[in-house]
DNA sequence: TTGTTGACTCCCG
DNA sequence: CCGGGAGCCAACA
């Protein structure tokens, strides 16, 4: 059972509450501003052991993967929920649960004031899960 | 120490 | 555009 400590957990609680409404950003971009996007899927666990009453606080449902698409993997019930939050936040989710990024991707925490907290840049995706198999 | 698992990400065919 | 696979990370058994 995969999990993460309660202390990145909550860094990563801080970053998700500062997508503001209507906007998206991904577990890769969450990942860089705590050091780096190979953070992806500790991120994804952090916001996995959400509690119930946790979550009423923090925006989980900004949090989608780097394709731009809703993650599914695991779970059928919580990624309808999202779409449909998101929906209701003025997020375009069409069919295929693919939301523009371009439109709503979160540009980062400019306006905040903390944002010096946080080196990395925001769309600097150097790779993650690179690596070719014969490279 | 090794193996597993997961709200991830990339590269390739 | 779509799988299949292989890295990657942290926590645990």
């Amino acid at each position: 059972m995969p999990s993460v400590s309660r202390d990145f957990a909550e860094s990563v609680y801080r970053i998700v509450c500062m997508v503001p409404e209507g906007q998206v950003t991904t577990y890769a971009q969450v990942g860089t501003y705590l050091g780096s996007p190979r953070l992806a899927r500790p991120v994804g666990n952090a916001l996995r052991q959400l509690s119930r009453a946790r979550a009423r606080d923090v925006p989980w449902q900004r949090v989608i993967k780097s394709d731009g698409t809703v993650a599914v993997r695991g779970d059928y019930t919580r990624a309808p929920r999202q779409v449909r939050m998101l929906r209701t936040e003025g997020v375009a989710v069409d069919e295929k649960w693919r939301v523009p990024l371009e439109i709503h991707g979160w540009r980062g925490p400019n306006k905040v004031p903390a944002v010096e907290a946080f080196p990395a840049p925001p769309m600097a995706r150097a790779r993650a899960g690179r690596r070719s198999k014969n490279d």
